[in-house]
DNA sequence: ATGACTAAGCGTCTTAGA
């Protein structure tokens, strides 16, 4: 079983090369963020064509998550319990959730599509959401883990946060800014010591996974590693490799985040791989 | 070329991204 992520920066506009990038990448199972829309303006029909079926969560033109697959989902839920809201408080007091948590188990493994808030500036009320959001993330993983132990899981997204210096090209840009302050590598690092693990940084993938728009950021190979799979050890186990797929920055039209893949030995895989003898 | 931001909305600017 072949499953990627990938911010996809609207679906509506990236459709074509989504579903080309799954077709040409043999991928059964894809988790996307920013598909930029509502379920009702998800472009179905293109990925029944192609043999997926599709849960969106997305509630306006920010924000939102979705599986495709093309074996069967289970168990879909969005959002998880704890997860904090943002934005004008209703009259209760409650803040409005987002649409960035999409959970779904196929073939036994309990899979996370997550687009972690980004978080803004160090002093703006969104980096606190940003931090309380991954909080209540860690504690909802953490109990899932302790009522399905057998069960392989991962959490698969953009996590907005650069771990490590490396993953970024030029640490002195970033003082100041988001995405690499020790809160916020904190707050990456929890799930590490909870017992997941980066899986594509395990198998030794390097690389980038997001570049800028603007000032030539991809021609310069000036990025960012913020895109992740986090498996539970169940999940490791199952791992036989795993990609960063820098092409897919390249051509007419990219998102600028490209996938990142990692191949299971599952039954399903095996019984495709394996060659027929009898 | 991997090349000087992109996407969506009620929209000709604003919000958001990172």
């Amino acid at each position: 079983m072949r499953i990627a992520t990938w911010n996809v920066n609207s679906i509506r506009t990236r459709k074509g090369r989504v579903i080309d990038y799954l077709q040409s990448a043999d991928i059964d199972v894809l988790a996307m963020q920013e598909i930029k829309c509502k379920p009702e303006q998800f472009p179905y029909e293109e990925f029944e064509e192609a043999g997926y079926e599709v849960i969106a969560h997305g509630l306006n033109q920010w924000n939102g998550v979705a599986f495709a697959s093309r074996l069967p989902i289970e168990d879909v839920v969005d959002g998880f319990d704890g997860m904090p809201g943002f934005g004008k408080p209703a009259e209760d007091g409650s803040l409005p959730l987002e649409a960035r948590a999409l959970g779904v188990t196929i073939e036994g493994v309990r899979l996370w599509s997550l687009y972690v808030p980004n978080g803004r500036e160090l002093d703006h009320p969104h980096y606190h959401y940003k931090l309380e959001w991954l909080n209540a993330l860690r504690a909802a993983t953490a109990k899932r883990r302790e009522e399905h132990p057998d069960e392989p899981l991962a959490l698969m997204g953009d996590f907005n946060i650069a771990p490590l210096d490396i993953d970024i090209w030029d640490p002195a840009f970033f003082e100041g800014k988001t995405h690499t302050s020790q809160p916020e590598r904190d707050a990456f690092n929890a799930f590490l010591t909870d017992g997941l693990v980066d899986v594509t940084r395990e198998l030794g993938v390097e690389g980038y996974t997001y570049w800028d728009y603007q000032q030539l950021r991809f021609p310069r190979n000036e990025g960012m590693r913020i895109d992740f799979i986090l498996g539970s050890s169940e999940f490791l186990e199952l791992v036989n490799s795993a990609e960063i797929a820098r092409d897919e920055r390249k051509g007419d039209g990219p998102s600028d985040h490209v996938p990142v893949m990692v191949e299971l030995d599952t039954e399903t895989s095996l019984d495709d791989d394996m060659p027929m003898i009898f």
